[in-house]
DNA sequence: TCATTCGTAACAGCATGAGTTACAAACAAA
DNA sequence: TTTGTTTGTAACTCATGCTGTTACGAATGA
């Protein structure tokens, strides 16, 4: 059926950190837009799951803790989603019948493999290289390349039509 | 996240109908240990992507469209749960923040591709190995090789500790 | 005609997730 | 030390989705 808003939102705030550093969360709540709490909330499980270390006070919020090529949206999605993706368990099927009496043990290893498939393939992928795809697509890479900060950028250029464009005197005021 | 029971029900339920041929939903809500709605409504979804047939009236109830060792888990999972594994969208991320105004865009791939993986892992498995799987561990397939009918294996035969052994003087009391 | 079975609508109960408010604890800076 | 900022977390509401149940019309075989 479904999974949560959590995994998406969990790899939006990675990617965020990874491309500004330390960030609190009513920056993130901004970006994201929801509530600061909702952000605080996720970022507790991935503080768990030990990729992101948070500060309290002023000058405080998230950090990476570990560089974002060494974090897999694998990582992400165990921290967030904590593992089972189909339920083998339901309401006792008869002991009588010999599907009834088997078929949760069945589809048990069914959905291990599943699960297996899913994960080796959400480990192929790290939040360096989403980010990375994201600011190349938006022309921010080559901004940075060029020797601009993220924090000059961010100033001096602004998106439109998905590309990062200079701001004019108008855009400013 | 979690996927509902319905998955695991459908494949139960298609399981049975391999087994018995055909099975009205009174006794297939016996053998999940639910309600017969419950059961009709899991085999509306089955009928409308073609897996069964159904009928009214005496003598009723529902058979496999098709053999068993054509119908996949793929088949069953998109049956019932209707594709999407993952929420690609969420509530408007900012506009003007690159990646929010990027992130749906670019894990929509991501889940695209992790779905597939999904479907490739059940697409190898039919409900005719799921179905003879459990027979052959029961000890029930033997007995079908033996020149049994299943009426004939369920009349004289229980399961003890998994295994089917014929019934006693005692058990038929 | 009648009993049986399915199809489906309608509703209740429950779990889960998201959004919100509120407040204590940690901490930097004056 | 005091003050203001930020996080962590509890508690609550609201919406949604799934399961179980009752009810009833429609189809069908005897």
């Amino acid at each position: 059926m479904n999974t949560s808003s959590r995994f998406i939102v969990a790899v939006h705030l990675l990617a965020v950190l990874a491309v500004r550093g330390k960030v609190k969360s009513n920056d993130m709540a901004w970006s994201v837009n929801t509530n600061p709490v909702v952000i605080r909330r996720i970022l507790g499980a991935l503080r768990e799951a030990g990729l992101v270390h948070s500060q309290t006070g002023p000058n405080g919020g998230s950090t990476l803790a570990r560089p974002a090529d060494q974090v897999t949206l694998a990582n992400v999605y165990d921290a967030v989603e904590g593992g089972q993706l189909f339920h083998p368990l339901y309401s006792n099927p008869a002991e009588a019948c010999p599907i009834g009496s088997n078929i949760e043990d069945r589809m048990a290893t069914v959905f291990e493999e599943t699960q297996a498939a899913v994960r080796d393939t959400l480990s192929t992928k790290t939040i360096a290289q989403i980010a990375d795809d994201i600011l190349t697509r938006t022309g921010i890479k080559k901004l940075l390349n060029s020797g601009l900060t993220m924090d000059e950028i961010q100033e001096r250029y602004m998106l439109k039509d998905g590309q990062a464009v200079e701001r004019t005197s108008v855009d400013r005021a």
